[in-house]
DNA sequence: GATCCACGGGAATACACGGATG
DNA sequence: CATCCGTGTATTCCCGTGGATC
């Protein structure tokens, strides 16, 4: 962000008395461009990624870490400055388009498991971050995108790393099937497999991230503290209370401050108070999944969610939420219920068991595993029928 | 060049059956 | 055994795309 936005924000935020400068860099899923306190795994990562520098291409490297530990942030930001650097956009172009084709030019793509569940939608996710043109959404077969991804590649010379994030969460694409989906197409593709582990049966070199330590997730906080809230909205107690709490998870810290900017503008108040900050902290749950899984969903399914957020789920059987959800939506009972079910399969929402009344198999009720206010506050509402890219 | 239409992917929905429980 | 929950899957629907047809 240049200077004179920020100063701009600032400016119009005193205005509007908010004490939320700018949602988008509190957010906890936008990453900054440039990771805190990450210097160490940065350069074990250029380490490996050493030869795209001579045009060849790089081994396949696995980064992992525990929830929170910023390895997306890492990957999305290491990979952002070496298109940057290397790809077609960091070179002379125009006159020298000859020359510059002469050399293999290698991009860096950064593929969402989350958001990436079919073979379609992998190569179309691939193929637009190697194209400027658009890429068909539907209408087409996946084996004309496989075909025009090998084109691709073949005819500039072009070289690929992809990095496949999150490959081994609960039902997205796992790093063995993207790799069965790549063979085939290119031997200029190499992979990054980021996620908790490294992919079974890993034989090549692992780049680990740590949980952040409390010093340096505090550093974190107040770096989106200072850029996005007021200045004094929060004092530097309550970061640390924060930072403490979410014992080295950033997502589940930056989740909570989120939370406590929302609740503290909703109630008009000036700066974040200490009640503000526990009822955020309680939003979020222990072990909580990532919010980023709520909103990975389609839309309808979110709309789901959303409702079942705002009416109260507890201590009532599925078939009942299910009914109610139906009558606020375009949705049948049945297609609710069958959404919840999968839901919980992922483990974004969780079934616990209901005392019986009656006779017949006994259900559940639900809880939810995510941070609800962030969750809220960033799925677009019911009635929007803008087409806005959520990916994005 | 305009229009039509078959195709493919993906989401919504229907449905059936297995299993738990009183 | 009656009942209802939970789950796997078949079917239907929708719609963008791009080649065929006029």
């Amino acid at each position: 962000m240049e200077l004179h936005e920020r100063i701009d924000r600032r400016r119009s935020a005193r205005d509007g008395r908010g004490i939320v400068v700018d949602y988008e860099y509190l957010s906890p899923v936008v990453h900054r461009t440039e990771p805190i306190g990450r210097g160490p795994v940065l350069e074990q990562l250029l380490d490996a990624f050493e030869p795209a520098f001579d045009g060849d291409l790089p081994a396949p490297v696995a980064v992992t870490g525990p929830p929170g530990s910023g390895t997306s942030a890492i990957v999305v930001a290491l990979f952002d400055a070496m298109n940057d650097r290397l790809g077609e956009t960091g070179r002379s172009i125009g006159t020298t388009t000859r020359a510059a084709r002469a050399e293999p030019i290698t991009w860096f793509v950064y593929v969402d498991a989350r958001r990436v569940r079919s073979e379609f939608a992998f190569y179309r996710a691939v193929l637009s971050a190697l194209s400027t043109e658009a890429i068909p959404e539907s209408g087409v077969g996946t084996a004309a995108l496989r075909d025009r991804l090998q084109d691709r590649l073949a005819r500039h010379d072009r070289r690929a790393i992809v990095a496949i994030d999150h490959h081994d969460e609960p039902e997205t694409l796992s790093y063995r099937r993207a790799r069965e989906l790549l063979d085939p197409v290119s031997e200029s593709l190499s992979t990054v497999a980021v996620g908790r582990d490294t992919p079974d049966e890993w034989g090549e070199t692992t780049v680990a991230v740590s949980a952040y330590r409390g010093h340096e997730l505090v550093d974190v906080l107040t770096d989106r503290v200072s850029t996005a809230l007021s200045p004094g909205t929060i004092d530097h107690e309550s970061v640390r209370r924060l930072s403490e709490w979410a014992d080295g998870n950033a997502h589940d810290a930056l989740a909570a401050l989120y939370g406590a900017a929302d609740r503290a503008t909703e109630s008009d108040a000036d700066r974040i108070q200490p009640r503000h900050l526990e009822r955020a902290m309680g939003d979020v749950p222990e072990n909580s999944v990532h919010v980023d899984r709520a909103l990975s969903l389609s839309r309808t399914r979110q709309q789901v969610l959303s409702t079942l957020v705002s009416i109260e789920p507890a201590d009532r059987p599925i078939r009942d939420i299910a009914d109610e959800i139906a009558t606020q939506s375009s949705l049948t009972a049945g297609t609710v219920k069958r959404f919840l079910y999968e839901l919980a399969d992922r483990g974004v929402i969780e079934r616990v068991p209901l005392p019986i009344n009656g006779t017949g198999r006994r259900p559940s009720a639900i809880e939810l595993r995510f941070p609800t206010i962030v969750f809220q506050s960033l799925t677009p509402a019911s009635d929007e029928e803008s087409d806005f890219d959520l990916d994005g």
